[in-house]
DNA sequence: ATGTTCTATGAAAACTTGTTCACTGTCAAG
DNA sequence: CTTGACAGTGAACAAGTTTTCATAGAACAT
């Protein structure tokens, strides 16, 4: 897989989101305005390099209508979780901003080739909550088994100010980590949800990325 | 919510199905070939029918741009579960068909109000399995719970051949209930795992609506 | 130096697509 | 027995969209 450029990834991006958004592809005009260019052809030569790039497929002539590619992960080394959502360009999720009749991005896994992709589900319009930006964990290890979170399991994570006893996905040495969030007075720290792992007091500074909601298992 | 036309339903169903295989609506134009129309306002008419009844959103001008708005289901009785799949024409879920670069319908349930909706996940183009008309369940009650699946939980199910062991979709008494299939040399039964409830052996015919392969879980 | 890729402008051409108009007919409800 | 929803033909229009052409600077590798 050739290596997308900024402004390639920020349009895959951008046209990823739409889909998330409004349910339809946009147009390249569209994509012209988002990005204030003042030819509908930069924006035709980037769809063209994303094609060539191999991770977007154009319907040549056809009006708002294209496919993704998934996007295939190397090997990764033993981390406990691989991060997969926004901030890792890896892959790029759906990021779902909205409340009329689309939200929440979640993402499916196929076991036998790691590979992980983004979905779209079409929320009811009566259900407010908004889940903007969320993304999901393909949980590794065993440092959450305690909590019911295995090996290979997906973890839907969604933005949000975690409370006491939150499960998170938090920002550890530039490592995303699966864990229960502790908050004792003024003390914060990390728990697994495995004897066998210690807590994680953070040195200086904690970053959240976001609160697990809800895990996906195959029976 | 007013009653759809087969004509109209059977539109509805062309749209989301070409939503579900190729990631983009189909146009005008695609719909008029399909159902072998002469004109185009023929199915102009059906779209703005499907519009004022409330099932679709029209982008107006805008090409191959539309939105599903959710169909709500009315109250059940206590059914153990609440089968959403294809058969009951109540809420029209994505069957998923094809091999690409798209497969696999999903659901997602909204807690308040028991709608369930169909998403798109485009899988991996390397990875071939199909997962042709894939539905959901939302699991009531507690005949699961020691296969950990519970009430609330959503259960992902796949059309196939089950095996011994395998938890099934299966038709009885006109309702969809979710137990273990067990196979005993020439005897078939379904088996609760619950202790409190029996096992069932059907009288006359047994007829299997699916596999269930994952589940979801809120944290 | 030279070629390639990425980036972008500006205009126009060509095609796709939604929309409208005029017209016909069936069927059920009021 | 009129009204409205449903179903459809056929043609044409207007707008939306993609695509092509011509042109060019910046960064970078060979």
């Amino acid at each position: 897989m050739e290596e997308l450029t900024k402004k390639q990834r920020a349009i895959l991006d951008y046209m990823k989101a739409h889909v998330a958004e409004h349910s339809y592809w946009p147009s390249i005009r569209d994509i012209q305005a988002k990005f204030r260019f003042a030819s509908t052809n930069a924006v035709f030569g980037h769809l063209q390099a994303l094609e060539r790039k191999g991770v977007l497929q154009r319907i040549p002539g056809a009006a708002r209508a294209y496919k993704i590619v998934p996007e295939v992960l190397g090997d990764t080394s033993e981390t406990v979780i691989r991060y997969e959502g926004p901030g890792d360009d890896a892959i790029a999720f759906e990021s779902v901003k909205f409340a009329g009749s689309i939200a929440a991005g979640f993402p499916d896994y196929t076991e036998s080739s790691g590979v992980l992709d983004s979905m779209q589900v079409p929320l009811s319009p009566s259900s407010r909550r908004r889940a903007p930006e969320s993304f999901a964990l393909r949980v590794r290890g065993d440092s959450m088994i305690d909590a019911d979170i295995n090996d290979g399991d997906t973890v839907i994570v969604e933005p949000g100010v975690p409370k006491h006893g939150d499960i998170v996905a938090a920002l550890i040495d530039g490592e995303t980590t699966l864990k229960r969030l502790i908050k004792q007075g003024s003390k914060v720290y990390l728990k697994a949800e495995n004897q066998n792992y210690p807590d994680l007091i953070p040195s200086t500074s904690l970053t959240i990325q976001g609160i697990a909601k809800s895990v996906m298992k195959r029976i």
